[in-house]
DNA sequence: CTCCTGAAGTTGACGGTGACAACATTGACG
DNA sequence: CGTCAATGTTGTCACCGTCAACTTCAGGAG
């Protein structure tokens, strides 16, 4: 008993693509809880079940949603290090795109809380994602990113060589804790200013401490 | 119909602590979602529904029960700073008390990964814990122990003053980012040994960086 | 050209969940 | 002793994930 809607085929012919596209719509709008099988089904145009032929379980289609998310995290913090402006001081360009990259980690999760909470919401059950999956154009993910900035904060000698060795715990930890703080913690109702203040206070802090 | 059981009176008592408990014990299995009204309600004995006579909803239950880790979290990390041994030496007291505050952060995290998070689970639509609510024996939060160890670090002449202003935010990222990265973020598989450096990295670049 | 097979989508059902309404029990207070 | 408000129960509904059985359709074997 099809619909009546002879315009709708009744394959639909993309549907695995069109599911995760309607996952990603939901994350962004109520992060990973959001991703609900039935109603990225109904968003689809699609049946209830249909989200079974192309997805084990809900955890899969999380997975893939999850995986979109870390791909727009790393792909912001590609095109915010690509807008800067030329400096001619190799030190303090790579200073600049090492602070471009923390800054664009925290705007994503500030302007984007459901979508940012969504990248790292991984089902447990399934191993983190592999080589090629969270990346940004570059083709690689966001803690390549960092750590490619750490490196040539080394080579162009703004840190000593000493420090490099896991200071990607460092600055990660001290830009993703403040992010989630500010998105869904206990600072998420601060006011604008505070914000901003509390940015940079981490930013400068992280500069320091590397 | 009361079941047969006339142990058990119609009334229970102390339904609504007994709910929390129970929501305390499904929090530490399964984080935050695992709050559930009706298996909370098995767990005290009870039927479906008798939750609503004490809360308005499932939100109300469990900001109850998140009220209660944030508790836990900060009667844990005011135990790691009571337990230290004596130090003559005033500055490297106050360094030690610091640094007990993170750790005990970051052990109450991965030890029990669900109850940490389901501190900060807090329903959004009920504003943050008031006060009175979420501390430990002192009365006050985890926020307000840092900020005292942070005065203190002060006083004994351990960081100028100019660098106290908003030192919370550059600490509890800090330290917040590594514990949830950890517990429940892309670094919770890592060997025991890795777990342990990245938490002395991050300790130690703290101390370099407030 | 026909038939048939397997992939893709649908319908129906079950158990678990939050929530509402109506009903039952009981202790406390007049 | 009677009444009533607080407390707990049963019944019901909608939504969700998931399984099983059925239907549609495109493409290849003969």
């Amino acid at each position: 008993m099809l619909a009546a809607d002879s315009s709708r085929p009744y394959h639909h012919g993309r549907l695995r693509e069109a599911l995760v596209d309607a996952g990603v719509a939901l994350a962004r709008a109520g992060g990973p809880e959001a991703v609900v099988l039935r109603a990225a089904s109904r968003a689809a145009g699609v049946s209830n079940n249909a989200a079974y032929r192309h997805f084990a379980d809900r955890d899969e289609l999380l997975r893939a949603v999850c995986e979109r998310s870390m791909s727009s995290l790393a792909l912001l913090m590609e095109q915010r290090v690509a807008a800067l402006p030329a400096d001619p001081d190799p030190v303090a360009a790579a200073w600049a795109r090492f602070d471009a990259l923390g800054r664009a980690y925290v705007e994503f999760a500030t302007t984007e809380p459901g979508w940012f909470r969504t990248a790292f919401a991984v089902p447990r059950t399934m191993h983190s994602f592999g080589p090629g999956e969270g990346v940004g154009a570059s083709g690689v993910g966001p803690y390549e990113l960092l750590s490619a900035r750490l490196d040539e904060l080394v080579e162009v000698g703004a840190i000593p060589p000493e420090r490099r060795p896991r200071a990607e715990y460092a600055a990660w930890s001290a830009v993703h804790g403040l992010s989630t703080l500010l998105s869904d913690g206990p600072l998420r109702d601060i006011p604008a200013t505070e914000h901003d203040q509390a940015l940079l206070v981490v930013l400068d802090f992280v500069a320091r401490g590397i």
